[in-house]
RNA sequence: GUCCCCUUCGUCUAGAGGCCUAGGACACCGCCCUUUCACGGCGAUAACAGGGGUUCGAAUCCCCUAGGGGACGCCA
């Protein structure tokens, strides 16, 4: 790259629709690390024309999803609709300059007229019945019609670009028919706008989805047409569902915001994303930094890649493990609360530490968290099966034993333990059972040594205290089981 | 129907003519570790859509076929 490249400059144009997957947000992913990684601008445009369908908590759904997912804007968001002036003027430069013309005829009549192309086998399109031309005399004008504006096709040759993504492509001009681009109130359509746009914000670098490769075409000729050059265009494959189909709100796709709420983290999501459809050699987890140092057009894939959901689990749980306790206590703190857990007794950073070994994302680790922070009531079959006669006399001698303990941590609670587990002749999962199932209701739970020092010594004997006697094991089992 | 695009293990992908008896990762299966469950370690199964070329040599280049997707709006 040269010294003479003016700087990069991408851009995010979603549309406000309410909702914004997985697919939309990578969409906004590319064309952020671009910039990013170029030192560039990154801009996000509403594109809000489409007046019926856009809201403000439409595009609140959009900003929120790009914020949690870290991506940062340099300029915007701009709305289509607040730059109606601008769009006008352009529209009467390319008036004068020829370049488009009224159109009168009827949506009934262009109907007809698509109905009978397809039935001929014929690609449909507008025919140019009013596209003035020397020598050429047009129909009469209808009384009262507000016409449109329609844009003029070169009629030969072909219109190509090099794109990044997908390679050379080119249009021959014959497919490709006059476009509406203003409607009879005047108020300008999609292609036109975002060609003005792309022109004032001086868009260098097109990062699009593939279903734009249509418009790509018409949008180079009216670019052409405003005396500018087109931008280089990379078009992103599609991200498909699970089961192989387009990803939308119909299908069952999630709203970014959804796997937020699901205890997914921003940075992996990151992660992920950024591979699903991108590559650097073999990495599979790399920082946001290490993905912006990478990032380029080269490596994007060509075809359309399919979500998947273990495998943003896998990514998912490495950033829970990486994480400082501290902090994962603080991300798990709000899932606590949704699952009405009460922190208390137990530090919930140690909690946290030992838990997310075995946890996906924050709402498991949360989930765990159950054991530590909910009174328990083991399963009285459960109890029945670990709680037997000579385990029940090793509990109670351990029961004195940690009672008397000078320190209160693993290492100490498991030598005690080892003790017992010899005095008694007993394994250690004759022991290590019961004694998990009463103090915390589990039986699945880490080292039980490393559990026990994570609650106040008190509540432990407390808990064992109230299986020494014979009919103790009723007493315990007061309600339903808790899940293991 | 017409045009455009796509096609490597189940999934995401590496691969830019010889480094490929095709590599990595997730998932799956097996073994090990083990205080239950996890984690971790080790290992196995598994793919160049098909057919023709070009070349000493093709997953890589060309052509054809098949399959999939997208577009064909006074939606964006």
């Amino acid at each position: 790259m040269s010294a003479t490249n003016p700087p990069v400059r991408t851009r995010f144009a979603p549309s406000p629709t309410g909702f914004i997957h997985l697919g939309n947000i990578r969409a906004a992913l590319y064309p952020w690390a671009f910039a990013r990684h170029h030192g560039g601008t990154f801009i996000l445009r509403i594109e809000d024309t489409d007046v019926e369908r856009s809201t403000q908590e439409a595009v609140q759904v959009i900003l929120d999803g790009m914020a949690w997912m870290g991506l940062d804007l340099d300029e915007g968001p701009f709305y289509q609709m607040q730059r109606m002036p601008r769009y006008r003027e352009v529209l009467r430069q390319l008036q004068d300059s020829g370049h488009v013309y009224p159109c009168y005829m009827s949506t009934a009549e262009l109907e007809a007229l698509r109905e009978r192309q397809m039935a001929a086998g014929l690609k449909p399109r507008y025919d140019g019945t009013w596209r003035p031309e020397p020598g050429k005399t047009l129909p009469p004008l209808p009384p009262g019609v507000a016409p449109v504006l329609r844009f003029r096709t070169p009629l030969a040759g072909a219109v190509a670009w090099n794109d990044r993504v997908k390679g050379p492509v080119e249009f021959s001009n014959a497919e490709l028919d006059d476009l509406v681009i203003a409607r009879p109130d005047g108020t300008p359509t999609y292609n036109f706008c975002v060609v003005v746009d792309d022109i004032d914000m001086r868009i260098t670098h097109v990062i699009r989805g593939d279903d734009h490769v249509n418009n790509t075409p018409r949008q180079i000729h009216i670019f052409r047409a405003l005396g500018h050059e087109p931008p280089v265009y990379a078009h992103l494959p599609t991200v498909l569902n699970e089961l192989g189909e387009k990803l939308s709100k119909r299908n069952g796709a999630k709203s970014v915001l959804q796997y937020r709420d699901e205890g997914y983290l921003a940075d992996a999501m990151v992660n992920y994303l950024a591979r699903l459809g991108w590559s650097h050699g073999d990495a599979e987890i790399f920082s946001r930094e290490q993905f912006v140092r990478w990032f380029d057009l080269d490596h994007l894939g060509r075809s359309a890649a399919q979500f998947d959901g273990e495998k943003l689990k896998w990514v998912n749980a490495h950033y829970l493990r990486a994480m400082p306790p501290l902090q994962l206590a603080e991300a798990v703190r709000p899932f606590l609360r949704q699952l009405g857990l009460q922190e208390q007794g137990v530090d919930l950073a140690g909690a946290v530490a030992l838990l997310r070994e075995r946890a996906h994302t924050l709402l498991e680790v949360a989930e765990l968290c159950g054991m530590f922070y909910v009174q328990p009531r083991p399963d009285a079959a459960l109890l029945a099966q670990h709680l037997t006669a000579p385990a029940r006399s090793g509990l109670s001698d351990l029961r004195t034993a940690l009672e008397a303990l000078p320190g209160w941590d693993a290492p100490a609670i498991g030598t005690a333990i080892k003790r017992v587990l010899a005095a008694h002749q007993l394994k250690m999962p004759q022991l290590a059972m019961p004694l998990r199932l009463l103090v915390t209701g589990r039986s699945q739970t880490p080292a039980v040594d490393a559990v026990l020092a994570l609650f106040a010594r008190d509540t432990v004997l407390q808990r064992l205290a109230a299986s020494a006697g014979v009919g103790a094991a009723a007493d315990v089992c007061t309600g339903p089981p808790v899940a293991p």
